[in-house]
DNA sequence: CTCTTATTGATAATGATTATCAATAATATT
DNA sequence: AATATTATTGATAATCATTATCAATAAGAG
């Protein structure tokens, strides 16, 4: 026996999965509490970091702020912070994981995890 | 009268500008320490936040463990956490501004900060 | 159905960061 | 040079997010 599907667990990965929010670890929890009523903060914290862990869930700093905020690691793809809406934006760019593969070839360096987050303004406040 | 310069600001800047090794919060004040034995904790994490603040300063977050690391902001670049030796290597990379004008112009948003933070094997531990 | 133990919920403990505030010292003004 | 003003400091308390603890629960193997 080494993981147990649990009804928390299952609550927990089915918020990300619809929320593309990138919520915070409070957020997260707000949102599983409205689903289950009894669920407790410190579930919430042991689950997400250990997706996190895992590779499953990626964990995004604030540029300018503190706090993280998490997401599905499903493409990899980067994180716009708006400085007008506040919200994170999904960034794919097709050429983000070349880059960083031409960084490593240039510094004669091993690669295995990268995270960039950008601050600006995003599209719809661009507008 | 808007600004000061005292001892305490100065030693923290020598700091940062001599000691290229990244160093954590708690690091800078063994630092300034040495320099100054009376200096205060809350004077260290003042300054250092007002650098920050003030774009002087880059916040660099661990990809992998908890808490961040701060580096002078001279030219702009990116940072690899290395998994064997620990140490936080200096990545130059020409193309970097580059490539966030292409992502900025590509996704249509206004990039005003960046940051890549890259985890993986050095230079020196590859070898 | 029983047993093992991973996981949970509640709560206490931790630890890093921030707020408070009187004392100090930088610097503008006299 | 002396004084006045107030930004900054150092010490300490307060805060807040995260983690550790632990008995109770429940997932899943046998």
């Amino acid at each position: 026996m080494n993981q147990r599907n649990t009804k928390q667990k299952e609550i927990i990965l089915k918020i990300l999965d619809e929320n593309r929010i990138h919520p915070t670890m409070q957020e997260i929890y707000d949102l599983a509490k409205k689903e289950d009523q009894n669920i407790g903060q410190a579930t919430v914290y042991r689950n997400i970091n250990k997706l996190v862990e895992d590779g499953m869930v990626i964990k995004i700093p604030s540029v300018g702020e503190e706090g993280y905020h998490y997401d599905i690691n499903n493409h990899p793809h980067t994180h716009l912070v708006c400085n007008s809406c506040g919200k994170i934006i999904d960034i794919f760019e097709n050429d983000y994981e070349k880059f960083i593969k031409k960084i490593a070839s240039n510094n004669s360096v091993i690669i295995k995890k990268s995270l960039l987050v950008l601050e600006g303004i995003c599209n719809n406040c661009k507008k």
